[in-house]
DNA sequence: ACTAACGGGACGCCCCGTTTAT
DNA sequence: ATAAACGGGGCGTCCCGTTAGT
């Protein structure tokens, strides 16, 4: 009895698995037996396992970024306030996966530290991931600028390096054991747009020998 | 004939094989062949799997503790200067394991996404070299704080979210198969030295300062 | 190249096996050998060890069923005298397994030693063969009570009495190393069938005291 | 620091395990665990772990002669009735092993079902208790046929009979989860004491007086 | 096109009973 | 009398084909 939708039963249940679990652990059976699946449909329809945690990573990518990136879009004032709600929906995601499934971190980051030197395919998913995430950083980041909140500058690398300090901190929160170590670190992250560190005091330059 | 060494081997073959292919994909007969130990002499030493992790961690922190953070100990001047040692030191040695072993990322990074939430103990281990490496990164900041290079706060915790940056550029790096990636997010350490103090209890407003 | 029959070798495999040194001594490596099949079928029809045991001791079952009880189910005078024609029969099933196999003892009983206190559904599986073998000897005991061979009384509970001393006698055998320690058990079969001694001489009751 | 008594916790140790868990179950190392000793002690000690089974059989038997057999050797009159005494020692004596230990069935006989075929020593060890057994209990015959409370006859056979029945009791009990099995099984055993004789020389008819 | 059962090896981690050198 | 080391084997699971049938 041919199902419908067996081919994203698959890819799901590969997604769920591999949040709790990560790559390596989410076992082929065990995928198509949380997806109802026969494992001769899973090979029908992936030639490899790697082919549906390529599948997985673009649905979770998808999710996340219409319940978290696009879901900010509008909210807020542009500029910071805006990368402030985008954070602040980051960290609730964050959260809520805790209290849903006990899952701290980022699944899409912890396939990509299993995989990226493993299988071409997957860290290139992982990495155009990354580029989208950034990519809407940046915009804000662009925004924040065009209203001088912050100086002028590479938006595309100050972008990345606060993905950078998410990804980092999403995994101290992992090995923490608990999602607040996170939420601290995402107080964090205005540094990161500005580049310039707020002077303490007005005319106080900070450490003006890095720059 | 009963080596003498054999532990040790087998300890520094588990954090090799751990460095290039992570905790999962490192198996116990490899580490074996590689350690030339017998799989008996292994479970002699090791209860478990997890155990001969847990002092590869041991083993590859005191490693990079000595080869790294101990050796920046005293060299720049006190404060930020000592720090952008470090963090240049972090990124030489990240470009040495990528021209000897083709290894881009933290290892122990990658073992602890990979297990902190499967292994209490790894999980333990992991935290541990963590918290130990930012109390280097915030020693570095009191300095700074003290000759007034940053404004006075909590440096554990701006210590924390710059160990985040490198964990997370690191694994960026790993994801974009590049060390570079990980040079150019080294530039923005300085910002997160110097940030303003932020309340941050778990779902308060981030940054508020920015609205 | 998928053949027909893998699961019926797989368990006769196993039959033979644990025949030949019981339960914990036949690696499924060794059943898979012998059966010329491969571990991955071997686990596709069994989920572990103890069910292709549970398969094995039906087998084992039904061959002795079909070869020796229900054989004799016809053979001489109803009561005591088809009795005997069925304990013969198992003799001359031992004394083959022995010629044959140099195997002495009851491979079924020896699995339910073995395993009883370690896997509940080997446990009842051989329960449930102590029991069929039972329901055989007390037909036969009601037969014999009929035509008043013996008097009448609690015909299951003389034949479990019967099918204890035939188990236990055949581990003696295998204690023995020689068939003949059953054949010669097998004489006081009779005497467990009416529950009072034959008087040596007329009149002479046996031991009243303990009636 | 050399114990004095090593030898006999590590007997003693064997022993416990070998009743839990049967002989191949108990491991070399569980028992050094169970026993508080070193491997190599062990080694010392017992050749392989075939001796230590042996010498832990040795020592079953003389709890068991002494705290059954012996105790009874007194009591009672002369003859059935001391033979009573001893079946209802041996039912006690399961009974606590069920209550102390959840253990059901006849630990030597057990590993003497598991080992006969496989090592020469531990079955000629169990082979000599079982005939050790077969004289306590004939002489209890001999002392009801001298008051004639059972006919002359060839007690040595009879005895063995007994203990089959026994020890075929035992392993139902074991087989059924229960000591009332066992319980059951005892109340024939008077009726194996007064058989008749029979010729039983290998392959001639069982009990031809039924015929 | 899709499902289903079956088969195939290699390898997973762990533990076995022993032996060698100290 | 010990601790370290030894091989080989334990069971189970891995990801993946192949064949048949619908």
């Amino acid at each position: 009895m041919p199902r419908r939708d067996t081919r994203e039963r698959l890819i799901q249940a590969a997604a769920e698995l591999m949040i709790q679990k990560g790559y390596q652990a989410a076992g082929v059976d065990e995928v198509c037996r949380l997806a109802e699946a026969q494992k001769g449909s899973f090979y029908h329809f992936f030639p490899a396992k790697a082919d549906v945690a390529v599948a997985a990573l673009a649905f979770l990518w998808s999710e996340l970024r219409q319940g978290v990136f696009e879901a900010c879009e509008g909210r807020g004032e542009p500029g910071l306030d805006r990368l402030r709600c985008l954070v602040e929906a980051v960290d609730a995601f964050h959260r809520r996966q805790w209290t849903e499934r006990q899952v701290l971190g980022s699944p899409i980051g912890g396939i990509g530290q299993e995989m990226a030197g493993r299988d071409e395919r997957i860290r290139a998913a992982v990495q155009e991931i990354f580029e989208a995430q950034g990519e809407y950083v940046s915009r804000r980041l662009a925004e924040a600028a065009s209203v001088r909140q912050i100086p002028a500058g590479d938006h595309r690398r100050r972008a990345r390096d606060i993905i950078a300090l998410i990804e980092g901190a999403l995994l101290q929160s992992r090995v923490a054991g608990h999602p607040d170590a996170f939420t601290d670190a995402c107080a964090s992250i205005p540094l990161l747009a500005g580049r310039l560190p707020v002077p303490s005091r007005p005319g106080a330059a900070v450490a003006p020998e890095l720059a």
